[in-house]
DNA sequence: ATAGTTCTTGAATGATCATTCAAAAATAGT
DNA sequence: ACTATTTTTGAATGATCATTCAAGAACTAT
């Protein structure tokens, strides 16, 4: 009776990580794309029951949504590294294009990149979806504006074009990369590519 | 009796026009993509019941190269019309890369490339049909690869690079301005991203 | 017109899909 | 230990999927 009146908070801790199980859908929606990877293989990818994942992201979309925001998450801190205490910005840029090429050149699951293969498959068709990913690669890309000012000033740079214009040329440029990846060429030849693309954003 | 053994040949043509239902999946694919794309909605863009599609094509995935067959044809006859009868190569390749811009600026079904849309939902997932548009791609670039030798034979380009090269880092750019088209920049983005790729693959 | 053959039709099939929900298990406060 | 509450479980649901196939329509040659 005197229950009735003191309502406290009692709660269960979700038992499953959270980042634990986006990573793992990261990797099922990379390799099968959205549409093709069931309920069933995010089950058997996540270790979570159906119930569970519609509990704790809504639906299938929700759970794309949380894992695309884990994923720029991820990124963005790697992308840190490598323009963060560094005294050449330029050269950072090359380590990265260079990273970039390895990742889709060898064969495994990081081949792709979950933004850009999700807003391939979804634009047109899941506005929510794509107005997401949209938002999220232009952070992305005011990384690389952030970055090539910062070459500016420093010098390693000229001012025939803006930070920015170098920043979509740039991010254009990985995109063709990643697309190019597809058609299995040479290391070698990806090599050239992701050089070449380096001393254009850099003319 | 004497029938038994006169055996000849009497053929009901197929009433459909096989270019344009092709041209009809080339469309429905464009849109959904591959896997979203089911046989209701072919049987409607196509106006083929399910029993005829399967005759002709034997399953979805037949009609879909099919359809890439198709829209590799078409794209190859409107290729030649950039770079044929042009005195100057180069001028071609300009107007190629300002409607290629065109196309995917402008809201239509032709905003994707029914290629590279295919590519990036399959590769990893349908080898059949990754190796297919692998080689059909590969003639697209051969396609420029012969236009920057031209271009080198009438003057209009030095030796810095080889035509493979240029084909190579132009197919990439392309691939990548298709790409950066799904993020939604203004028209005047776009074309600055295709004149700038000009002059990089021009230098 | 008739017979032989091919093409078209579209309902039926069985599989798989995303999603739901009631019961069971687990947790926290008393 | 007991009650209140939440999470986990996984079978059930209804929709939709690609594919099949038997029956009907259409064509060709006689």
């Amino acid at each position: 009776m005197r229950q009735l009146f003191i309502l406290r908070i009692m709660m269960r801790s979700a038992e499953f990580n959270r980042e634990q199980v986006l990573r793992a859908a990261i990797k099922a929606f990379m390799v099968k794309g959205y549409t093709k990877t069931s309920m069933q293989d995010l089950k058997q990818a996540t270790g979570l029951h159906p119930g569970s994942i519609y509990c704790a992201f809504e639906n299938k979309q929700g759970l794309l949504l949380a894992a695309i925001e884990q994923y720029n998450k991820d990124k963005a801190d790697e992308f840190k590294q490598y323009f963060d205490n560094q005294s050449s910005v330029l050269t950072g840029l090359k380590h990265y294009l260079e990273d970039t090429v390895t990742a889709c050149t060898q064969g495994g699951t990081e081949k792709v990149c979950l933004s850009q293969k999700a807003l391939n498959e979804l634009a047109q068709q899941e506005p929510l979806v794509e107005q997401y990913i949209s938002n999220n690669m232009l952070d992305w890309q005011q990384g690389f504006v952030d970055m090539f000012a910062k070459a500016q000033q420093l010098g390693e740079l000229n001012n025939a074009r803006s930070p920015l214009q170098r920043a979509q040329s740039l991010v254009m440029g990985i995109y063709g990369l990643r697309s190019y990846a597809h058609t299995h060429p040479e290391s070698e030849t990806m090599c050239y590519l992701a050089n070449q693309l380096f001393e254009d954003v850099c003319r």
